[in-house]
DNA sequence: CGAACCTCCTGCGGGC
DNA sequence: TGCCCGCAGGAGGTTC
């Protein structure tokens, strides 16, 4: 489900209820995730969290006396604050208690997301965080990494910007979207797009990804923020999930096929 | 190394 | 109405 997009608006919507703030407890509901949850975790009551911060799609909750939480929502994870008078949902795996009866509550219907703790330690150096590309929205991230990245792949460039290792952040939707924007076939091999298409393939995952941000995320099914609520963006996606429907900027009909086994979407007369 | 394929899991919508 | 099929915002693993 979530993409940078949504982790990120997670992460701001849940930062103000966590911030400078002790758990009261922590309750493990159930324990298979992607990675086992740590039923140890549930001993981190009392712990106070220092910073909420994003890696990617991956969210770290770093606590005062040293430790961490990693948390990944995969494809149908969200975190949302209740009440703790608040019914439980089926998939509420896992339930941190905060002060003035508030609860923070990681569900997952799929189960692709992950839990865990690090005890001590730079959690971006943690096996999961260690090797992921630069984050999109940062310098670190330009036309030469990609270049770099493109030399020598064959593969479809739309494969490659969904790379972790090459860039962070960039899932199904948005590449598709980054890509009708920068006017880039999705198909096309990574190793012949030119340096200055590139360029633009640089800017318009950048905007793509701020302008998603500030609409709160992308809801297609299930996403919501911590607070329930859908995101906006979806108003303005110019081909995901829009195949046969006309080109927002040529009328053309939306053309869709399935690349490494994800739904592809592109205009082929915007698209070169 | 890269590329193609598979897997984890539940829920939902479409077709019959 | 019910059942079966395919598909879904991720990402790690295997094989060649």
């Amino acid at each position: 489900m979530p993409e940078l997009p949504e982790v990120e608006t997670t992460r701001r919507g849940i930062e103000p209820h966590l911030l400078d703030r002790a758990f009261t407890s922590i309750q493990v509901r159930e324990t298979r995730l992607r990675h086992p949850v740590p039923e140890t975790i549930e001993q981190l009551a009392g712990h106070r969290t220092t910073a909420v911060r994003r890696r990617g799609k991956y969210l770290i909750v770093d606590l005062d006396r040293g430790g961490s939480l990693i948390i990944h929502l995969g494809m149908s994870g969200s975190l949302r604050i209740a009440g703790e008078g608040d019914e439980l949902r089926k998939h509420d795996h896992v339930i941190f208690g905060l002060p003035g009866g508030l609860q923070l509550r990681y569900h997952d219907p799929r189960r692709f997301g992950l839990v865990l703790h690090v005890a001590a330690g730079d959690p971006l150096e943690h096996p999961l965080l260690r090797s992921l590309g630069p984050e999109p929205l940062s310098d670190a991230f330009d036309a030469s990494v990609l270049h770099a990245a493109c030399r020598r792949r064959s593969a479809p460039i739309k494969q490659v910007i969904m790379d972790a290792s090459v860039v962070v952040g960039v899932g199904n939707i948005y590449a598709s979207e980054s890509l009708f924007h920068a006017g880039i076939r999705p198909r096309t091999a990574a190793r012949r797009v030119s340096r200055p298409r590139l360029d633009r393939l640089v800017e318009a995952i950048r905007k793509v990804l701020a302008a998603s941000i500030e609409q709160g995320g992308t809801t297609l099914r299930d996403f919501v923020n911590s607070d329930g609520e859908p995101g906006y963006f979806r108003q303005k996606l110019y081909v995901y999930e829009r195949a046969g429907d006309p080109c927002r900027n040529c009328g053309a009909p939306i053309r869709h096929a399935v690349l490494g086994q994800r739904a592809t979407y592109w205009c082929a007369n915007c698209q070169r």
